[in-house]
DNA sequence: ACCGCACCCTGAGCGC
DNA sequence: TGCGCTCAGGGTGCGG
């Protein structure tokens, strides 16, 4: 699953094959609710344009056109992102196809999966877009168009302080793990880097975010930041879904200390990491280390 | 304004 | 071997 860590890391794989390179045509799959900016008028309004660079906005990836055009894509859950000819790509949720060998020698085509297929015009490696369970999504701003998604951000997390988180949980009377999932507040916190931060910061995924002190709020922003910059540092969790964008895995699920070890002892008191449901995902926490 | 929940989707893993 | 079930969860949108 990506969150800010994943997307980041597939920001800087694929920045140096998208950016100064011309796409010569575009393939899609048929139209869904994944495209936000219909098939045709993407293919319509991207062939012969060229690419500026990529950025990364909380989850979300936006790489820029060089005539003012702004393609926005969310990797969603199991959106990929990735170069033709890594022969160690490891695909995703693959339905058979002979792009998937034991060895991840051979090299990836495109299945029904592959949601976007980018050509250049130097002829080099095909970027794809892939994506088995259309969580992700699609949209081409025009040159100055406003986009209500990305307005309605809140902070990047790397950028954030505890000033913000305190300012954005004033009279919330929801969970805290809750109010970091909601990327109006901050952004590019997802499940398991909530539960990681919670746990360094020694606070409880079901406290109320409104009753949170500034030193509080600053102990969980600092722990997010922390432990998405070790998971930068160490690939990504390859835990459920991702894989970097060259097909290796992440090693940051190695590091974890609360996500999906129900029932392990903590790391840190030895007491069983209990597992709760909390707006309709899961959270993992120590009852003991976390107040 | 805020909160909780249903929903979109498909593959993996499990029990039988 | 294969079926059917549950689970995974980012983001949106709805009703209360």
């Amino acid at each position: 699953m990506p969150e800010l860590p994943e997307v980041e890391i597939t920001r800087r794989q694929i920045e140096p094959l998208l950016s100064g390179r011309t796409i010569a045509t575009l393939s899609t799959t048929k139209d869904s609710y994944f495209f936000i900016t219909k098939p045709a008028a993407l293919k319509r309004r991207l062939k012969g344009q060229r690419v500026a660079r990529l950025e990364r906005v909380g989850k979300y990836l936006l790489a820029h056109v060089e005539d003012g055009q702004r393609l926005l894509l969310h990797l969603g859950m199991t959106g990929q992102l990735f170069g033709a000819g890594v022969s160690s790509v490891r695909l995703l949720s693959s339905t058979g196809s002979a792009a998937l060998s034991p060895e991840g020698q051979q090299a990836f085509a495109p299945d029904d999966h592959t949601h976007l297929r980018f050509s250049f015009e130097d002829g080099g490696p095909e970027v794809y877009f892939r994506d088995a369970r259309k969580f992700g999504k699609v949209q081409l701003l025009a040159p100055g168009e406003r986009c209500e998604r990305l307005d309605k951000l809140g902070v990047d997390a790397l950028l954030a302080n505890g000033d913000v988180l305190h300012a954005g949980t004033r009279g919330r009377k929801a969970a805290i793990k809750n109010i970091l999932l909601d990327q109006q507040v901050v952004a590019g916190i997802g499940n398991i880097y909530a539960d990681e931060a919670l746990f360094i910061a020694g606070i409880r995924p079901r406290a109320q975010a409104g009753k949170l002190s500034r030193p509080a709020c600053e102990r969980i922003v600092r722990a997010a930041q922390q432990v998405m910059r070790r998971s930068i540092e160490t690939g990504g969790s390859s835990i459920n879904d991702y894989v970097q964008p060259d097909g290796s895995d992440g090693s940051y699920q190695d590091e974890r200390q609360v996500y999906a070890r129900e029932g392990e002892p903590c790391l840190r008191c030895g007491a069983a990491i209990k597992r709760i449901v909390l707006g309709q995902r899961s959270a993992h926490y120590c009852p003991r280390c976390q107040r």
